[in-house]
DNA sequence: AAGAGTAGCAACCGCATCCTT
DNA sequence: GAAGGATGCGGTTGCTACTCT
């Protein structure tokens, strides 16, 4: 299910990746970042388009990327936030932590858009009560509001949370490269460090690893 | 067994938006 | 504020694997 790998005019590889490029991307970024796309395939020793190259980071090779089955849990969120949103991928991808939104919008083209039908036409059919209830979508994104308007307070909580953390600058510096593909990062108040790594420390610290965000919990 | 049709998904393309100068 | 470059996003394509006839 793979493209074949073509060279085009400009000398620049298409297709498929080769498991080389893969570790040549994945090396070359744990150790500098993703500092500029279009840069990064030449310091990288890659014959492919800086486009081509994040595409194929943030869908694969990124740390925590979730590959395989979606769970029933997944589909459910999937299916409610698309009612909500339409076809806003990376904003239901947001919700699900390790899914991209080229995997959701594959998952949902593939599996879920025929059930989807099928629901839809239940519905009609037979007035669902669930159309009138609050879904949980709703719910959640009624919880992020309220987080959003108390935000200077939470911030505040944050930093009292995590003001055990190492600079600013080094916190960034050691998970950039877990981290490429967000432009940008949580305004974070840190200061003097502790021996945890950044890793743990966002494990405790209720920060979600891919948004940044403090998790609703 | 073989050809046709379909499903699944990685990857590309082009436009929109953001950021920097 | 304008312009140009970088990045993000969603639609679409192309290819292989699988299923059906």
């Amino acid at each position: 299910m793979v493209r074949r790998a073509i060279v085009d005019k400009n000398g620049l590889k298409k297709g498929t990746w080769s498991r080389e490029e893969d570790d040549k991307l994945r090396a070359y970024i744990q150790r500098y970042g993703c500092w500029n796309w279009r840069k990064i395939p030449k310091f990288a020793g890659l014959s492919r388009c800086g486009k081509s190259c994040r595409l194929r980071w943030l869908n694969y090779l990124r740390p925590g990327v979730k590959h395989g089955n979606f769970s029933e849990e997944e589909d459910d969120l999937i299916i409610q936030m698309h009612r909500k949103h339409g076809n806003k991928w990376s904003r239901i991808a947001k919700k699900l932590p390790g899914r991209t939104d080229n995997e959701i919008k594959n998952h949902w083209h593939t599996n879920l858009k025929k059930h989807h039908k099928q629901m839809q036409t239940a519905v009609q059919e037979k007035d669902d009560p669930r159309e009138n209830s609050e879904s949980v979508v709703d719910h959640i994104e009624m919880l992020e509001t309220e987080n959003s308007v108390t935000n200077a307070t939470s911030q505040e909580k944050m930093g009292e949370r995590i003001s055990c953390l190492p600079s600013q600058d080094t916190f960034w510096e050691e998970l950039s490269p877990l981290c490429c593909g967000y432009s940008s990062v949580p305004e974070v108040n840190c200061t003097a460090g502790t021996g945890l790594t950044s890793m743990k420390i966002l494990e405790e610290s209720n920060v979600d690893f891919w948004t940044g965000e403090g998790l609703i919990l």
